[in-house]
RNA sequence: GCCCGGGUGGCGAAAUUGGUAGACGCAGCGGACUUAAAAUCCGCCGGAGGGUAACCUCCGUGCCGGUUCAAGUCCGGCCCCGGGCACCA
């Protein structure tokens, strides 16, 4: 051992200790308690972000406290590895994309090796590899036969410029990210799996989830939005042809105040109408171009013009005038509604912008009705009864919804129908870096998976990018032309490759079993799944959630597994933040500087004031605290810390700054602080080195010696409460706390003996944090070989046990005095004591004692007026 | 607009779930050690007022009201900040 503390000599030590030993390779051992801890895999940017950092501390902390709590944990780390960013690097640096992505891979592996994160990496894998891309081709073979997949037109962006399809990323303002010239939309066959099939198990499922945010829950119930309605028609007649318009609502009940229709821009009626009408074609192209972001939708004001054609409304008979109204989403449902002005906001303000009738069909107690305001009463679903409404007057909600469901489809018009938001997942993409999809097109047999003997279908790694950016392996006929495994004939290949979710939604499966080569998964799946305990960023709430979630319904309906999710307890983590500093150029933009390259002054308060750039030593403005980004330059980088600080004191300070789920923010003189901690802690083994040698005798101590040990255990004991339910800063401030009363101690054989059991304790609680230094000094004082294997601390109850226990009095709520009572007395002697109180009787004074509250070992309050 | 979080000292945060508000740390101040500095160790540290002092009093958890012997915590109403989103008929 040595006099200073070392972090870059320690580190590098236990590291190698634990990749000599194997320290964190599993295998399934059955009838021991398992544990699978995973954290969200990287993309391979390129170097880890703060972000990472926080992400896989959080995972290794929760896996060393497993482990110390006996149990068979496996932490496995891998690559997400295809992706967009891959191939714009490839353009750029004239590289291929599997070249850029494995130095990345070799780079950033390097990087979690010196955080010393205990990963099983004979576990290892990477989503661009043909073994384990094979399998989700497999997979989707296999559910192409099941009718689980199929083929349908979508839209894609499309640059006329470069002649490719771009991803959503890289259309900016409506321009190509490369040429600039205007994205056009076009239409081209895509393929597409049937989530909607699972919709109700996915929604369902959600209910019994609790150990997921309930944030994270909600996002998934409305995205698969899910409701209850009536489908109907509106028939009519057009260029002498009988036609229908179809609608869907919730709100059947109020079909008897239809005082208008109104379909989306992109409707075939609002089409066939503008052809005629120059007025309401502008209408329809000025619709295309309007903000998509939804938040401007939800306070937009609501615009549109008369189709000019009429519907005859299905129960009444009634001609209904059909508008254009941009509020109509073209996508949900039939792209069309019904419109009851009387009972929906949006329907009640697009009538009066336009001079539509209105009228009153439910009636809620005795509320006034007045088409002057709108009342949040209007429209509230199942109050209220129908009036106005013909034969369904009197009726509730429910009556009203089955009395007029049945009219509707009596006449052939209509039935109830449950809706959702949620559409099929389309997985074709047109890009080059990602799987490609086993499909084969022969002229003679149509659309062929590929044979399970055939897969994978490799993608070829060595190519070069032109400067189109357009997927090289479409240019390449040698790769697609292939023959027909049916007829044998001349076919051609799928050149479209998946959607990077696809990978992403079963990796933590594959982990299980990395090395299967003749299944997807085989039996030690189910040893190990569901994942114990998953973390990620908010971000992936709904689409990797979800699409995880099918994929391991799919998998299970294939017979690979027989669990229903695939992540038992989910903790979303927060953002990382940092202070920024920024300047105003002379042409308006600001320029962003690092907080690194910034010294800031603060008054005497402690408050910032102002702030230089270090190297001209000139002023710059003070930015607020925002997520660390590149765009505002408030990145720190996590491999400069740990160079300077070493890895335990970066996992310390990200650990004890916030608990897990709220943001962190960055400060330089909070790692120092960290560091400063450490420090403490060895520097205290260091100078008591030789007083811990063995346990040695408790049962003989003086008071001072017993609160020592009491202040020790009621930490641990507040530590391990805290381990389970997570809050990891206040398991590090407990180990301070046994720290400082730790230096307090004397040197007696008794102060020994607690000096030595209560470092035993203090490492325990700090190994899943701050790993290599608790190691080191484990085996440095002769506490064992690996600390790693060491038990969790036990709480000695009987530690906790004191002779007399302070009450706190309160006189009518107010705190007056604090007292020693024996531990032993009963509720009445404690009255007795507390009211005998000099301050006490001052505060009672003449007033009558009306009621004593006695909370054992905690407080009296006594209530006097 | 709607749905989640959150608002506590100069700062990051605690408060074992209704029982001493501010643990632990950062910053700051004071002291010890040192020729000196750094490092280290010890002490003080919400605001106002009183006392030589140990201490004492009043105020204080975004704002207003309520429940309770007792509210940072529960209930009702509002104001800010952060994140997310479905104009879903």
């Amino acid at each position: 051992m040595k006099e200073i503390y070392n972090p870059a000599e320690i580190e590098s030590a236990a590291q190698s200790y634990w990749e000599t030993n194997n320290s964190f390779k599993v295998t399934e051992e059955p009838g021991r308690e398992k544990y699978y801890c995973l954290s969200m895999f990287p993309y391979p940017s390129g170097k880890l972000h703060m972000g990472h950092v926080r992400n896989y501390t959080i995972g290794d902390v929760v896996t060393r406290h497993q482990r110390m709590l006996g149990k068979n944990v496996l932490q496995p780390m891998g690559w997400d590895a295809f992706g967009l960013p891959a191939e714009g690097a490839a353009i750029k640096n004239r590289m291929a994309p599997a070249d850029w992505t494995y130095s990345n891979i070799d780079y950033m592996k390097g990087q979690l090796r010196t955080l010393g994160f205990g990963y099983d990496w004979s576990r290892e894998l990477a989503t661009c590899k043909p073994d384990y891309y094979k399998w989700e081709q497999w997979l989707f073979t296999e559910l192409y036969k099941k009718d689980l997949v199929y083929r349908k037109n979508s839209i894609v962006n499309w640059d006329p410029v470069d002649q490719t399809v771009l991803a959503n990323e890289q259309v900016i303002d409506g321009r190509g990210w490369r040429s600039g010239a205007l994205v056009e939309r076009r239409e081209i066959p895509q393929w597409f799996i049937k989530i909607t099939d699972y919709a109700d198990e996915l929604l369902e499922e959600l209910d019994t989830m609790d150990e997921w945010p309930e944030q994270v829950r909600t996002m998934q119930r409305n995205w698969i939005g899910k409701s209850h309605g009536v489908r109907f028609a509106f028939p009519y007649e057009l260029d002498g042809k009988q036609e229908q318009l179809w609608v869907y609502t919730t709100r059947v009940d109020t079909i008897m105040g239809i005082t208008f229709c109104a379909v989306s821009a992109e409707h075939a009626l609002a089409l066939h109408a503008a052809k005629e009408n120059s007025e309401l074609a502008a209408f329809l192209e000025e619709c295309q171009t309007g903000s998509v972001a939804e938040a401007d939708l939800a306070t937009m004001e609501k615009k549109g013009l008369p189709t000019g054609i009429n519907v005859t409304h299905p129960l009444t008979g009634e001609q209904i005038p059909v508008w254009v109204g941009n509020y109509v989403l073209s996508g949900y449902g039939d792209g069309a509604v019904m419109a009851v002005p009387a009972h929906d906001e949006r329907d009640f303000h697009f009538a009066k912008a336009y001079g539509l009738p209105i009228t009153q069909v439910i009636q809620v107690g005795d509320e006034s009705f007045s088409t002057d305001g709108w009342e949040e009463w209007y429209a509230d679903k199942g109050r209220g009864t129908c009036i106005n409404s013909g034969k369904y007057d009197g009726m509730s909600y429910s009556d009203a919804v089955d009395a007029i469901a049945a009219d509707l489809e009596e006449r052939e018009l209509g039935e109830k129908r449950v809706q959702y938001r949620l559409r099929d997942w389309g997985v074709s993409r047109q890009r080059y870096w990602g799987s490609p999809i086993p499909m084969i097109h022969c002229d003679k047999c149509g659309i062929v998976p590929v044979p399970k003997a055939d897969l994978p279908v490799v993608l070829p790694e060595d190519i070069e990018f032109d400067a189109t950016g357009g997927s090289p392996i479409k240019k390449m006929p040698e790769w697609y032309q292939v023959s027909c495994p049916e007829c044998g004939g001349d076919a051609e290949r799928e050149t479209d490759t998946f959607d990077t979710f696809m990978e992403s939604s079963w990796y933590y499966a594959r982990y299980t079993c990395p090395d299967a080569d003749d299944k997807m998964l085989d039996e030690r799946a189910d040893y190990w799944l569901p994942v114990d305990h998953y973390i990620g960023g908010i971000e992936h709430a709904i689409l990797h959630l979800l699409y995880a979630r099918f994929y391991h319904k799919l998998m299970r309906d294939a017979g690979l597994i027989t669990s229903n999710e695939p992540f038992k307890k989910l903790l979303t983590q927060g953002m990382v933040i940092a202070e920024t500093f920024y300047r105003n150029e002379e042409d308006g933009s600001k320029s962003w500087f690092n907080p690194d390259d910034v010294t800031v002054e603060h008054d005497d308060k402690g408050r910032a004031i102002s702030a230089k750039l270090a190297a001209d030593g000139n002023p710059v403005e003070i930015g607020g605290i925002e997520k660390m980004s590149k765009s505002k330059n408030n990145g720190v980088d996590p491999q400069s810390m740990v160079d300077r600080f070493g890895a335990d004191t970066v996992r310390l300070y990200t650990m004890f700054t916030s608990p897990p789920d709220q943001s962190l923010e960055w400060s330089d003189e909070g790692v120092e602080g960290a560091s400063r901690f450490i420090r403490r802690l060895w520097n205290l083994a260091w100078n008591r080195r030789d007083a811990i040698t063995a346990p040695g005798d408790l049962s003989n101590l003086n008071d001072q010696q017993r609160t020592a040990r009491r202040e020790i255990h009621t930490a641990l004991k507040q530590a391990s409460f805290d381990y389970e339910r997570q809050q990891f800063n206040t398991v590090v401030s407990a180990a301070m706390k046994i720290v400082n009363t730790l230096y307090k101690l004397g040197d007696t054989p008794a102060d020994r003996a607690i000096l030595n059991e209560g470092l035993s304790i203090t490492l325990r609680l700090l190994g899943p944090i701050s790993p290599h230094v608790t190691h080191t000094l484990w085996r440095e004082l002769g506490y064992g070989d690996e600390i790693l294997n060491a038990l969790w601390p036990q709480t000695d109850e009987t530690a906790l046990v004191q002779e007399s226990i302070q009450y706190v009095i309160q006189v009518n709520g107010k705190v007056r005095a604090k007292i020693q009572v024996p531990a032993d007395a009963d509720k009445a002697a404690v009255e007795a004591i507390a009211i005998a109180d000099d301050n006490v009787q001052k505060f009672v004074g003449d007033n009558t004692v009306r009621k004593v509250i006695v909370v054992p070992n905690k407080l009296v309050n006594i209530v006097a007026n």
